[in-house]
DNA sequence: AATAAACATTCCAGTGACTAGAATGTCAAG
DNA sequence: CTTGACATTCTAGTCACTGGAATGTTTATT
């Protein structure tokens, strides 16, 4: 199967199925034309890191993760220990965005929104009021 | 003030506070002996970025809200357009990242997590059971 | 058979917002 | 007069792709 084929049924970019053998995520086989070429077994690999990535896995804990569904030997308590830290991040990442929101929603409240120059917003940002959340998105 | 002072004032990275020069961001004076100078005007812009910054505005959006700040005919409608924005992505991201923990917590509570390498959260992986989230977090 | 399009290849560069490190220069304290 | 803490510039790396150029191959149409 080409690389155009393998992008649809995955809904992968093809660049970005190049850029997973690029990093040893995936080697396909060759055509003799040189194309690459992908097997059922190549299109598991490519959904497994669809799913992991939508779920915003690192490229290295996706790679960890394949290892894992590769490796009949693995422990299920290691799999889950990794999800749970993908949970704690974010989670971190749900309560700084409550929080910048919840900020950015006072400052706004607090603006008239008209066409005087008069803003309650860029007063506070002057001012260095606000206090920040921990961190930004990461 | 040199750099390392302005840094310390700020809370941000002498580092950073170069790079925001290189992008135009801010232009410090220069000392006789090449070193960069900030004024307490400086300061005030470094500030006024740190917290823009640390409510995820984009350095683009930084820009202009720098500009904003600095233009006394703006109108405070276009600053509160642009902080409505902002809290529509945030709102993007909590919701993207609430789908997603709910996902992996699903998954993770018919995991087993023992020794053993039956893994609920491997079998949905692979089978690309698992229904994907819109994005992942930018 | 010639041509055009739709594919494929590799390689290089750009994104955003920094961050790290190397090589070098300046300054204040002891 | 040396040491250490600063400062400078420049280059390159991060992450996970994405875009584009130059070129090669296959397929469809004329």
């Amino acid at each position: 199967m080409n690389i155009g084929q393998a992008a649809k049924q995955t809904g992968l970019n093809s660049k970005t199925i190049r850029y997973y053998e690029e990093i040893h995520l995936i080697t396909p086989d060759r055509q003799n034309n040189g194309y690459r070429d992908y097997s059922d077994q190549h299109i598991e690999i490519l959904n497994f890191l669809k799913v992991a990535r939508s779920l915003s896995f690192s490229i290295e804990n996706c790679r960890t993760l394949l290892g894992m569904y590769h490796d009949e030997n693995r422990a299920s308590k290691d799999v889950k220990q990794l999800v749970a830290q993908q949970i704690t991040e974010l989670d971190e990442i749900i309560a700084n965005s409550q929080k910048m929101k919840a900020t950015l929603q006072h400052l706004s409240n607090n603006c008239h929104g008209d066409n005087r120059p008069q803003c309650a917003i860029l007063d506070a940002f002057g001012a260095g009021i606000v206090n920040k959340p921990d961190q930004s998105v990461k």
